[in-house]
DNA sequence: TTAGTGACAGGCA
DNA sequence: CTGCCTGCCACTA
């Protein structure tokens, strides 16, 4: 497994319950910018065997970027369950909910 | 091998 | 606020 990945997984696992982050913050953190892309590619591959809170990733625009309706409701499900107001199209205020990457508990 | 396709981001209209 | 375009890279036909 190559280290982007790794940090990727390692860093989903230690998103707090309540909080979200988006790709690009996670792509940015594990090293590779402009890896968004790839950050969502390992959550649908991993999350499974790894066991990762994959809900708590969304989109920059602070929606739920998911093409499948059925997919899309869990993750809107577990996010109200955690106490995360979701909106009636997926929207999710980034303002309150978003893991600053600044905080103490990101020491990657 | 080339082309199409995303659990996306950022810039711009 | 929304929509379109471009860059990105792994995967699939």
């Amino acid at each position: 497994m190559n280290p982007f990945t790794e940090i990727v997984i390692q860093i989903i696992q230690k998103i707090p319950a309540g909080k979200v982050m988006t790709y690009g913050q996670i792509s940015k953190l594990a090293g590779n910018p402009r890896a968004a892309r790839q950050v969502a590619r390992i959550l649908h591959s991993m999350s499974r065997k790894h066991d990762l809170p994959w809900h708590r990733v969304i989109n920059a625009k602070g929606q739920i970027a998911m093409k499948d309706n059925e997919t899309r409701l869990e993750q809107k499900l577990r996010l109200e369950d955690e106490g995360i107001k979701v909106s009636g199209s997926g929207r999710i205020d980034l303002e309150i909910y978003q893991q600053p990457i600044n905080s103490d508990t990101w020491e990657i």
